[in-house]
DNA sequence: TGAAATTCGTTGTTTAAGCAACACAGGAGG
DNA sequence: CCTCCTGTGTTGCTTAAACAACGAATTTCA
């Protein structure tokens, strides 16, 4: 749990978990095209207008849920953005975004693959803000924002593509963009010989 | 789910839903008489002090969920107030004390049976509460009050012994103490027949 | 289409829960 | 003996959730 999260007022704690969990639950029924606020918070036995004080709609706690599943999974493989940009730290990440997308694909009702998108750009924007911090400690790097949103949507995507279909290995989908990374950084880095090391 | 508890705030019900959970869990593993009002609290997530507004201290808290065992027995088995005074009616009573009593011997940790006679005033009284008012459906019925005390203690006190060993079955309990009212009866009642037909 | 019913998003007020602090009662150990 | 420590109830104040009500936007369906 998050220091964020653990300062919060217990109130707030149990009235986010409720109506996330009614949220889940719904989304197995239903999905999330037939679902109300209504339904949410009457499952969540919370009143309604106490869901707005902690969502603009139900697009928004649609978001924070999958972006609290992302967070869980970077914790599961301890990523953190003050770790450092080597090899074993972004094949972790790799995994993270895999096991991520995968959970989507499978866990998801059929008719709402059409939210995916919005969802999307939250999750590249996480990588690139961990990806972007890891590089800010390395010395030698030029354009590191460019840089970092090129390997963050590289992440993104292949483990987006990963996740559909699973044809092959976590493993492999790793080393693969590894190597490219690894590749890629060469115009950009002045100092290579170190930070080939890493990765 | 009573229609009392359904009148009621959804906060009081969320709060003495946690505490009665965390209550439960705590009494599996340290038992009742190792176990701080601040445990519950803090198992619960509910602040002390809110503790105090619902409960006087953890002895009422354990006497109103034993209770709330007692009825939900009572619900499995039809057992009403509102309904008669006839052998289904309290062979089902009967029923709902030994499976109530079979779950207070078996679910408790042992270092807390010096608890169950406190308990025990309560069950017999919600016992008589209902036998009573069966009776009073009946006419030609003599000393209905203390009969209903006698009829209730029986009840109670042959589901306590059967709950410690469970040697015979529940059926022949049943059959046994339906006959001793049966015949116990015989000196209260004026108009025979009818009732004894019933039992 | 048009009327009825839902759902939405918001508001003001009431009520319950959080929180910090208090005095007090036992128990353990120097 | 006294002190430290933990648990107990209780208090005043703050904050979040409940609730009823509203106009507006949507959906339903006759």
């Amino acid at each position: 749990m998050s220091k964020s999260e653990q300062a919060l007022d217990p109130r707030v704690r149990r009235t986010r978990k409720l109506l996330k969990q009614a949220f889940m639950e719904l989304m197995q029924k239903k999905g999330f095209n037939a679902l109300t606020v209504q339904d949410i918070t009457d499952q969540a036995e919370i009143n309604r207008a106490t869901f707005y004080a902690h969502y603009a709609d139900k697009f928004e706690l649609h978001d924070q849920l999958l972006l609290e599943w992302f967070r869980e999974k970077l914790n599961e493989y301890d990523v953190h953005q003050e770790s450092s940009f080597c090899g074993n730290n972004l094949r972790n990440l790799i995994y993270a975004v895999c096991d991520y997308q995968a959970r989507l694909s499978h866990g998801c009702h059929p008719a709402d693959l059409q939210y995916k998108p919005a969802i999307e750009e939250l999750i590249q924007g996480e990588i690139y803000s961990i990806v972007y911090q890891w590089m800010r400690q390395l010395e030698g790097i030029q354009q590191a924002e460019i840089t970092a949103v090129a390997i963050s949507w590289s992440i993104f995507g292949a483990g987006l593509q990963w996740g559909k279909t699973q044809t092959h290995s976590k493993e492999l989908v790793a080393d693969t963009v590894i190597a490219m990374i690894r590749d890629g950084l060469k115009s950009q880095v002045t100092r290579l010989p170190e930070l080939v090391g890493s990765l």
